[in-house]
DNA sequence: AAGGTGATTTGATGCAAGTCATGGTCGGCA
DNA sequence: TGCCGACCATGACTTGCATCAAATCACCTT
């Protein structure tokens, strides 16, 4: 087991960023990041009532931003930064269910409330979509329930193969693939890909793949020494032989 | 590692079931679990257009609904017997990641198809609908893609709870979970709920808690021991103590 | 009733990953 | 500049679950 996150909320002192990208109310037909997210293809007049609802946030790292089963009053869009969802156990076992990256979605929740905890890992950017009025929308765009069921659909595909992974796989075939999912998911958003970054800690990917942080170190260095990686920090790992990566990964 | 299914698809009779419950063309008003799927909730103009899509399936135990990859023409609803879900490694691990049981709709896919493989566990019927004209009604009837989302948003948390489970419970907590799972599924059904139905064999629920047949067969061997639970037969374990089995469940 | 076959249970043993303990590294701050 | 605390790496050991190997059970078929 490892910290719980909500020990130690230091509060960070918050940088306001100059840069305006992102869902700002003014300044959606200018995000970066509008392709990834529901926000995508909408005609004007849909951007513009989307806008009206939205409010902007700027957090700093170690920040709750809901707690499992708060009521689920908001969804939200990341623009920048890095946030964490995890489920604990009574006990202090975690969970981390998924990382979001600037482009990603999270907030649907069934009846109970959210289904998980949301804590920032980096200093985050985000849009806020009271879920109320983005139902009312609905009615009139369905198009944007649409867009909604699509990326549902994508998380739940993407939820059955960390099954896949936490109930099947080694230990280093995990971090294989934890790295190699990592590097996708840069491309996606036209970032190298190559010298991956990890803004996340090494507990934290322990308590993503069900492992312990031990375990983490033990399989980055092993892959290390088998020139599989570079290290050219704690944050940013360098994949030298993304070939066998990918066997390893697969078994 | 288990057995994988595909091994003996031994041609079992299908036994043509005299009774016509489901959402048959005609008669999905009679639909006994028509309350747990997307067909709840519409207006008569909008079932009968439903109905005008539906293929009505029966099947033998142990066929092959669709296999991961495959393009995603239909999405299903079972409306008796038992179907899993399951997603295999090139070498033969399997991971089980849902049972489906009356009521359980199935299909959602991304654009890669199916992300799962589906096949009968016991003799089952069930609703088909080409995701075509599901598409099309949407737009006619956007509230049944309202319903879908609700499902897919269900379906989203349970696989979160799943992840829970697989990273960071032990043997008996897992086993102890899905036996209480079970016994919830069956009351929303309408079902006793305590002499608990395991349609399926031990190597699927190994393959879903991400153990060997072994240790489930030990856990339970352990918990009889223990007087949580007792086995009137292979197929029916009744929970002697609910409270007990839960705090186990729980860590 | 006998025999065959797959599924389940049980026992013995091994190993991958967890736990415990220690020391190193890095960044922030007085 | 040097202390401090968080994070990370690594060695020693422990253990929960997997693996391997039989035995038993459930159920068909003849």
């Amino acid at each position: 087991m490892t910290e719980l996150g909500q020990k130690l909320p230091k509060p960070v002192a918050m940088p306001t960023r100059p840069r305006s990208a992102g869902c700002a109310a003014a300044d959606c037909a200018a995000c970066e990041v509008r392709s990834l997210t529901f926000c995508a293809g909408l005609k004007p007049e849909e951007m513009g009532r989307l806008a009206a609802i939205v409010t902007r946030l700027n957090l700093a790292a170690r920040q709750m931003l809901f707690h499992e089963g708060d009521s689920a009053e908001f969804v939200y869009n990341v623009t920048h930064g890095a946030v964490k969802l995890y489920k604990l156990l009574p006990d202090g076992r975690r969970q981390i269910t998924g990382f979001l990256l600037a482009g990603d979605f999270l907030g649907l929740a069934g009846k109970d409330g959210y289904s998980y905890s949301a804590e920032t890992i980096s200093p985050v950017e985000l849009c806020r979509f009271p879920r109320r009025k983005l139902d009312q929308l609905f009615v009139v765009f369905p198009g944007l329930e649409h867009q909604l069921l699509g990326l549902a659909t994508d998380e739940l595909v993407a939820a059955q193969d960390q099954m896949l992974l936490l109930g099947r796989r080694t230990a280093a075939e995990k971090v294989a693939s934890f790295l190699l999912r990592l590097s996708e998911r840069g491309k996606v958003r036209g970032q190298p890909g190559n010298p991956v970054q990890l803004p996340m800690t090494r507990g934290d990917i322990a308590d993503y793949l069900g492992l312990t942080i031990e375990t983490v170190s033990r399989t980055l260095s092993q892959m290390r020494r088998d020139q599989l990686i570079r290290q050219r920090s704690l944050t940013e790992i360098e994949l030298t032989a993304v070939e066998r990566l990918a066997d390893l990964a697969q078994g």
